[in-house]
DNA sequence: TTTTTCGTACGAAATATTTCCTACCTTTGA
DNA sequence: TCAAAGGTAGGAAATATTTCGTACGAAAAA
């Protein structure tokens, strides 16, 4: 299933700080993106919890959500989605994007080489 | 500005075959992604237009449009979004992301590792 | 016990995006 | 000339997404 641009933002607060009720959630999206009242981030969550982007343990009153994917999982979707309609699924031109016009770290360009000959 | 899906879909016609008219890019989008109507495509880049993300020109009866912005610009101002947004600015969490889990090709990873080495 | 606080559910409104119908004009071909 | 083909413009409808008011029940506090 295809996360929105809201749900992916909750999404994230759910792996960096795993499962969690909706109250902690819109607490956190307040302080760390926007302002947001709390029966909307309830509302999104239900319908993601429909949709099964999430899953809701409902045994306490306090209902606590959990992702239903792993984190990398979905990631790496979104990610190959990416790749695929902006550049024709060529991993290797995303790369050259990235550090071919300058904007991109020294620090990481090591980081990648490094990385990309360990895979040998 | 920032394009939508649908408008993502022309601009790649636009970027790929350059200046065009509203009935090529329809039929291209027919060909090479799927049916949509020649109103709808009009429709489309004309609100596109509007918005500046397209230029049009008008002396010809058959209107020709053209990319506001070079194709790298725009392709960059979205990577470092979905950068920002899914790997909290980390370009090198997308590159592992990429090359950890496989399913990227051997030929794009050799290709990568030629061009980090001649930034040099 | 009574009031206040904190939860869920639900519907509806507000926005954003996409699709296409229809009117009307110009060009082309018979 | 005049019908057919092919253009643009604009509005309205269909969808998708986001936001939030309100009702109502449970728990906690007074």
């Amino acid at each position: 299933m295809e996360p929105t641009k809201s749900e992916l933002e909750i999404l994230q607060v759910l792996w960096q700080h795993g499962p969690s009720t909706v109250r902690f959630v819109n607490d956190t999206l307040n302080e760390e993106k926007r302002a947001v009242q709390y029966s909307s981030t309830l509302k999104l969550m239900q319908i993601m919890a429909e949709k099964g982007i999430v899953k809701r343990d409902e045994r306490s009153m306090k209902h606590v959500y959990s992702p239903a994917e792993e984190e990398s999982k979905t990631k790496n979707l979104l990610l190959k989605r990416f790749v695929d309609t902006m550049y024709k699924g060529s991993a290797s031109s995303l790369v050259m994007q990235l550090f071919g016009n300058k904007g991109t770290s020294e620090s990481d360009l090591k980081e990648i080489k490094d990385f990309l000959n360990k895979l040998d």
